[in-house]
RNA sequence: AGUCCCGUAGCUCAGUUGGUUAGAGCGCUACACUGAUAAUGUAGAGGUCCCCGGUUCAACUCCGGGCGGGACUACCA
């Protein structure tokens, strides 16, 4: 069993833990109580050295959604980078918040109530209603704090920001009231989608909710704008032999049709008349069309069709372009009313020029119903052109087109604007009908809809080219399933426009990872920014801080819980209100309870009625403001500011790093930018982490529905969350989406963790028997043996890189190089060579040195890679210094990240490792290809020398290269021998540039010269070519030669290194190697029998022939590496022996314990 | 529809200013090794580097155009 390591911290038990197995969720689960005995974090967040503070905002998550296996992945990433800066000693503090507003609480409370939208307010209160969303929206917190513990994300959650309070909306009153002073908080009237059969507008985030859009069949028409003759016009009339011209427009909305005030083109757009027929009719027209479109209405099949031949009812149709003129040459043309049901305001019917207008599809002249687009809506505006607006009953004017959905039936109709504006013949047929089947549940799903029927009405009128169904996709109301409509309403927006430049110019100062997310997406954001439309219809938000009088005339926007106070006083001495809601709020204290002593949700605020300058009541605006300004405002609300942290704001704005997926680029990484520009001049944060997708394992998105969704707390439950945490960050770079595979952490936990607890358990294995506790003064590196310093090289080298990697918010590589060191360098090269060094021997100065070189690994491992794999490092550190004494901190991640030693960086020593694996490696391969055992002693290698300096830096890996491959001697063979085959290669990289076109033919000249011409080019060093008559003269550089084989040698090679095995079994090595067949084989039956590592033997061979000789010589041999006293020759080695096989030969074995 | 990301071995990913044998790990097969042993080594099989064009002596790499996957944004008629 693993000793109790929380005990051996206590007791004077000095003893490097060794534990049975690795458990990493039990691991998890230990250190995670000892982090709260110690108070780790909070002693965590300090300024070391003066160092100052690091600045991280957390961005909130809404608690009324479970977490998911995605959220691991961003909060590695940020609990790995604020873990890093505290090590190295700044003050990190982390402050947690919760997003507690919005749509989603809301329609999650509706849900949960029965309810929709339309029964808040009658059959439940607005009061219970928000009551049940507060409540509802810290429904999960638990699961989320959990969640958090578990994976090990240090966020401090004692006084976490909240930003349903009222401190919080005070500060976003503060910040509206800022943007309302700069005049750039407006009201508009704008095109927004609208759900007719929920009655509600939806918010894009509604509109992308998936499923939302779907593709549907519609009628879609192409109408006949009758062009009105005048100065202006009088082109289009040259040349042509029809008394009328109509200029053609596309609509997939037909019902938009009536609503039609102007048509649009494009200003460089070339168009063209053209005369043909109307294909319903048969009549002769001349029609205007954009150029590029001519053939998707006259088939360029047609051309040649003559005119005179041409019968009405005929399919093909003739056509003959007369003019071509830019879209400019239109603009300001006047055309008469396509649908005359009602008359609108002056000004109408003008063709006009906008730069949205394309060539894409349609006809290249877009119809504009001012009432139903957007861009309808803008470009009418722009030039002066009415909307078709109808007035009311009630008195309110609006669109043809009521909230339902239907065309507004004329008895709701004002009775003098139906005398003046309606024409009720051609009308009546229409009105009251709905402008989709969908929003009418008593019509029939197939019957004929109003686009049709406007379609035929053009039809039997002339006034249409083509009508055909088409499909197109179309967003849908995705709780009521009908489709959703594009309608005027009106709105508050921040002119945000006014500070795109500015906002572009600070997002270039802003450190993007991935750098393309900010030039890319959030770049190109930035420069079709439009205005922010901050306006919700809804209830639990923060409400709207504007109050105007009932002509609009004055206006208020309240900046504070006290100016709030104070105007209220003033309204009750006018007399409009009778008490004050924050009596008893005491402006000026910050406490919760004197902020909790009022609600500035709705509905109080909306009972709230002021008085104007002039004297006269005003009401609140009854919106609440788009949720992302408050996520975005969290780096001014989270400190109360201005009214709390007025003097140091300036050390905690803005973020020097955040971090979250990239779905929040027009989320939130957007609204915190766009509010710290306009409210700061600043940007919000400095160094930014988007990271991707989490993925399922076959690349699908997760989602509940489809059952593929990964649990975060079974996952960490049974894998502990380090490696979860170090498969999410070395996988794949976070940006790039990730696809989750249980498998991927097994790997990790395998490879990674596993050899790492492998080198620290045989670390602890043989410390703890000689009793190493790193009480010895350090062996100054220069003192220590070439592996030793090899592996401190490589690791100072490690330091480096990880820092580098850290400090560039690169967790990938950083871990990337951590496991490789680990697994490649640390483990299977120099702890496998080195095994010998630690057992048995004498406690001399080489196996203190190697005590101490492995220790220092391990360790300095420890805290590089403590941001990643915060608990098994932990534990790795503390077992480690726990007994030494060598770090005395309570944690790794109170220890300071480690710096490296350039002069311990030695690269040649690196190169000459990198050689002897190499080598070790071909030989290796070279043994098994002849199937020589490497137990088995061999002779010599032969190496032949690739460059001058090969000699001294094999020499000093020599003792290793021959231990690890089991050979006695290197012979090094000249360069200029003759026993050796060479090889020449040109390189590409001098000979491309002066060679150009002549490469091909030169390279494989170079490749077919002899061994003589290669000899010869090695002595003189140059070598002269005639090549399609052109002289070539190639110098050292331009080749490179190898050694490549040496006849009757086993040879292997490796780029520029060769390397020969002299394979011949003497007798004398034959015999060593059975002496270490034994040897094996006794170690084997040693741990059968279960004896321990220490334990003394005493054994006896059978005196067979095939072994006699090699045990005589070797008995010494075997009996120091078996640790035998005594190791003899039997003819009878007694009960209780074995018969081991050497070489297919059965050979009695006795061995015993001595007692 | 637009913008951005991704496309390299069965899987997950590297691939450095373009340079000729495109790598690693996992998985698979075979053989070794063994007092770190739920490890390790060696070898084998496995690639039209998504496709097509262009630039170049030379393209996985640069450019253009497609295709496929994903995200975001979107009433362009």
């Amino acid at each position: 069993m693993r000793v109790n390591f929380l005990m051996h911290r206590t007791s004077m038990n000095k003893r490097f833990p060794e534990y049975k197995g690795l458990d990493l969720a039990k691991v998890n689960k230990d250190i995670l109580k000892l982090w709260d005995e110690n108070d780790a974090f909070r002693k965590s967040v300090r300024d070391l050295d003066g160092k100052g503070e690091f600045v991280f905002y957390e961005g909130p998550p809404s608690a009324n959604g479970i977490p998911g296996i995605h959220h691991v992945m961003a909060r590695t990433i940020k609990d790995a980078i604020c873990r890093y800066k505290t090590q190295c000693g700044y003050e990190v503090k982390r402050k947690a918040g919760w997003d507690t507003h919005g749509l989603p609480i809301e329609l999650g409370v509706e849900k949960a109530l029965g309810i929709t939208k339309e029964d808040i307010g009658t059959k439940i209160s607005i009061i219970d209603f928000n009551k049940a969303c507060k409540k509802d929206v810290m429904k999960y917190t638990d699961q989320w704090e959990d969640l958090t513990r578990m994976m090990g994300y240090w966020v401090n959650m004692d006084h976490p920001y909240i930003t349903y309070d009222n401190r919080y909306i005070e500060t976003l009153w503060w910040l509206l009231k800022q943007l309302h002073s700069k005049g750039v908080l407006y009201k508009d009237y704008t095109i927004q989608p609208y759900s007719p059969a929920a009655g509600s507008g939806l918010s894009s985030h509604e509109l992308n909710l998936p499923g939302c859009y779907r593709d549907v069949k519609d009628t879609t028409c192409v109408a006949l704008f009758k062009v009105v003759r005048d100065a202006r016009s009088e082109f289009l009339f040259r040349h042509t032999d029809t008394n009328d011209v109509h200029i053609m427009a596309w609509t997939t909305t037909p019902w938009t049709l009536p609503s039609n005030t102007a048509l649009a083109v494009g200003k460089e757009i070339h168009y063209l008349k053209v005369r043909s027929f109307n294909p319903y009719s048969g009549e002769p027209i001349t029609a205007v069309i954009a150029k590029d479109l001519l053939h998707s209405m006259f088939p360029e099949a047609n051309v040649g069709l003559h005119f005179s031949e041409y019968k009405p009812g005929d399919k093909k149709i003739p056509y003959k372009v007369l003019e071509e003129f830019p879209g400019i040459n239109l603009e300001g043309i006047s055309y008469e009313q396509l649908i005359d049901w009602v008359r609108p305001d002056q000004g109408a019917f003008k063709v006009l020029t906008g730069d949205f207008v394309t060539t894409e599809d349609g006809t290249g002249i877009v119809h504009i119903a001012p009432t139903f687009g957007a861009d309808d809506y803008k470009i009418a505006k722009q030039f002066g052109v009415p909307p078709m607006t109808l007035k009311r009953k009630d008195g309110s004017v609006g669109p043809m087109v009521d909230k339902k959905g239907f065309m507004v039936p004329i008895t709701d109709l004002d009775d003098q604007f139906v005398k003046e504006r309606v024409n009720i013949q051609t009308y009546t047929p229409y009105a009251g009908r709905p402008v989709k089947n969908e929003y009418d549940s008593s019509i029939a799903p197939d019957a004929d809809t109003l686009d049709v029927d406007i379609a035929v009405m053009l039809k039997q009128s002339g006034k249409v080219f083509r009508i055909e169904k088409q499909v197109h996709s179309y967003p849908h109301c995705w709780r009521t399933d009908r489709p959703v409509l594009y309608y005027p309403l009106d709105a508050w927006f921040i002119r945000t426009t006014a500070f795109r430049e500015r906002m572009i110019e600070l997002n270039n100062t802003i450190n993007w990872k991935p750098q393309s997310t900010g030039t890319g997406r959030f770049g190109k954001w930035l420069e079709n920014l439009v205005d922010w439309n901050l306006s919700r219809s809804r209830f639990w938000g923060t409400p709207l801080p504007i109050w105007v009088t009932e002509d609009r005339k004055e206006e208020k926007c309240i900046g504070s819980a006290s100016e709030l106070k104070e105007e209220i006083e003033k309204s009750i001495k006018v007399g409009f209100m009778k008490k004050n809601p924050l009596e008893k709020f005491i402006p000026g204290d910050n406490s919760q309870e004197n902020y909790e002593k009022f609600d500035l949700h709705r509905p109080f605020v909306d009972e709230i009625i002021l008085v104007s300058q002039s004297g006269r009541k005003m009401f609140r605006e009854p919106d609440l403001i788009d949720v992302w300004f408050d996520s975005g405002a969290m780096p001014y609300a989270q400190a109360h500011y201005p009214f709390e942290n007025r003097e140091n704001f300036a050390g905690m704005f803005p973020a020097d790093f955040i971090a979250e997926g990239v779905d929040q680029t027009r989320g939130w990484f957007f609204t915190l930018h766009a509010i710290a520009v306009m409210i700061s001049d600043s940007v919000a944060f400095r160094n930014i982490i988007s990271n991707g997708l989490v993925l399922d394992r076959n690349g699908n998105k997760m989602s509940k529905r489809l059952g593929n969704a990964v649990d975060p707390f079974s996952t960490i439950e049974e894998h502990g969350s380090d490696p979860v945490r170090w498969y999410m960050l070395t996988n794949s770079q976070p940006w790039d989406n990730l696809k989750f595979d249980a498998a991927g952490i097994d790997e990790v936990k395998r490879k990674f963790f596993g050899t790492l607890y492998n080198t620290y358990s045989f670390f602890a294995l043989y410390a703890n028997i000689d009793n190493f506790r790193f009480a010895e003064r350090d062996i100054l590196v220069n003192m220590r043996p070439e592996i030793d310093r090899w592996i401190i090289s490589l690791l100072n080298s490690l330091v480096k890189e990880v820092g580098e990697c850290y400090e560039n918010y690169d967790l990938t590589r950083a871990g990337r190089a951590i496991q490789d060191f680990v697994t490649e360098n640390l483990s299977n090269w120099y702890v496998r060579l080195n095994r010998k060094r630690y057992w048995g021997g004498e406690y001399d100065q080489d196996k203190i040195a190697a005590y101490q070189t492995l220790f220092q690994c391990l360790e300095t491992v420890s805290r590089l890679a403590a941001p990643i794999a915060p608990f098994y490092m932990d534990q790795l550190f503390l077992d480690l210094n726990a007994t030494t004494g060598r770090h005395t901190d309570e944690s790794v991640h109170l220890a300071v990240f480690p710096e490296y030693d350039p002069d311990l960086i030695d690269k040649d020593l690196e190169e000459r490792m990198d050689i002897a694996q190499k080598i070790s490696s071909m030989i290796l391969g070279l043994r098994r290809k002849v199937s020589i055992k490497v137990r088995q002693p061999l002779a010599k290698i032969m190496i032949p020398l690739p460059d001058k300096n090969f000699r001294t830096k094999f020499e000093a890996v020599k003792d290793l290269v021959m231990a690890e491959v089991n050979v006695k001697e290197v012979e090094y063979i000249d360069d200029t021998s003759s026993i050796l085959v060479k090889k020449i290669k040109p390189n590409f990289k001098t000979l491309g540039p002066r060679y150009g076109k002549l490469m091909k033919d030169l390279g494989n000249a170079i490749q077919v010269l002899t061994q003589a011409e290669i000899t010869s080019f090695e002595t003189s060093g140059k070598h002269l070519l005639m090549l399609n008559g052109q002289h070539v003269e190639l110098t050292r550089e331009d080749v490179e030669i190898i050694s490549e084989d040496i006849p009757g040698w086993q040879v292997a090679n490796d780029g520029r290194l060769t390397v020969a095995l002299d394979v011949t079994v003497t007798d004398e090595l034959k015999y060593e190697g059975i002496a270490r067949e034994f040897v094996n084989r006794i170690q084997n039956i040693r741990k059968e029998s279960g004896y321990d590592v220490t334990d003394k033997i005493r054994v006896q061979i059978e005196n067979h022939k095939f072994v006699r000789e090699a045990v005589k010589r070797h008995a010494g041999y075997i009996g120091s590496q078996t640790l035998a006293t005594e190791v003899t020759l039997s003819d009878n080695p007694g009960t209780g022996s074995r018969e081991v096989e050497i070489d297919e030969v059965l050979v009695k074995v006795h061995v015993g314990r001595v007692s």
